[in-house]
DNA sequence: GCTATATTGTGAATGAAATAACACTGTGAC
DNA sequence: GTCACAGTGTTATTTCATTCACAATATAGC
């Protein structure tokens, strides 16, 4: 459900950003490809209410998605790892998300240390404690090879942050209280692989 | 359960790796960090069978694993966009995948046209029809701007792709004979921000 | 003011997935 | 040979999210 909310929430901007300042459940549905019924049910549990014959204002809904969504401080995010993926998900992030604040990013090879890529200053892994005791952030990235994800985990941990984005293709070992998202592409592209057969030979394929 | 069969088969080959044949369930479970019942379900489920007193063949569940998940003939994938995101989905799957075969990348701009990145033939947008109708592909891989992005799924499924991995941060439209799995890091950073605060916090957010 | 209507808010029904529970079975110890 | 036991195969239970259905309601037109 947080999902939905954050897709409602993209496409209420867009929706303000072309003036239209109300919006119907089953716009919003057909936008975020949801049923109605999901939208109104996900708007009922965050608390926000609407007009029977006005639909929803949509500032109004954008705000206490907001409120749900967005810690009270603008959130810290570290990035761990500076190869081909770290690098992407820097460039989406720094434009494209204002409300995150990218305080370190870290990497191994000596050539990126020191430097600022993507508009983020470049640290070195060793210094990971050190930095982020000077500057805490409440979430970090993994983007480093398979074998550094358990050790670059630990330490993130231990500096502090309550959540992982890990990109790398392991399962963490953490404590109860850090909350770890997966982002398998290896595994995302071998469901692909397996729904894009017609369904009549993945059911033989079980037999 | 999908996800979990390609983690299990991940899993098991390490294991085969380090020259130990059996494996129990509640080890298997623990790697793959699930419970024990969940293993045993999802092996009943795939129709292997094991020994009450000697646990499962490691090769033998490997082996039942990929008759379910991987087609009978090897299938072809058609990566899109060769930005960093692409460039870092290419470079990933090129070594780490023997069992995929990419038969394209495609990007827009002239110079990385005609050129061949991280081992692959690198194709200008505009042949995508042309190139995937002489060496079909099976799914097809989405990481242009998200502007881009539902224009590049029509064409991929006309071109005959029956599964999509959609990196762009929108939604697409397409029939209901292809299968889309969204990878969207926008939306499981914010997920990993919301559910790194505290849950006392998160409940008087919806309050 | 009143009525028709389209939409919201929400309880009940449905369905799927995780969890728990347990009977069955083959193995090794004695 | 038989007895205890550890682990499998399977059924039942629970839990949770989605879908369905419909009463309540505010607006616009007359």
């Amino acid at each position: 459900m947080v999902e939905r909310l954050v897709a409602y929430r993209r496409h209420l901007r867009r929706w303000l950003a072309d003036g239209k300042p109300r919006i119907y459940s089953h716009e919003l549905a057909g936008l975020a490809q949801v049923t109605s019924a999901v939208v109104r049910r996900d708007v009922m549990t965050i608390g926000y209410t609407g007009s029977p014959a006005k639909g929803y204002a949509a500032a109004g809904l954008v705000d206490r998605i907001g409120r749900v969504l967005d810690p009270p401080q603008r959130p810290g995010v570290a990035l761990v790892g500076l190869g081909s993926l770290g690098r992407a998900v820097l460039k989406h992030f720094a434009r494209l998300h204002p409300e995150l604040r990218f305080v370190a990013a870290f990497d191994v090879s000596p050539e990126k240390v020191g430097r600022i890529i993507d508009g983020c200053r470049c640290h070195g892994s060793a210094d990971l404690e050190t930095v982020l005791r000077a500057d805490p952030a409440l979430v970090g990235i993994i983007a480093v090879p398979g074998e550094a994800a358990q050790d670059v985990a630990d330490r993130l941990v231990r500096a502090g942050v309550r959540g992982i984005l890990n990109l790398a293709p392991v399962r963490l070992q953490t404590p109860p209280t850090v909350y770890v998202e997966d982002v398998d592409l290896a595994v995302s592209l071998e469901k692909v692989v397996f729904f894009a057969r017609p369904e009549t030979e993945r059911l033989e394929a079980l037999a």
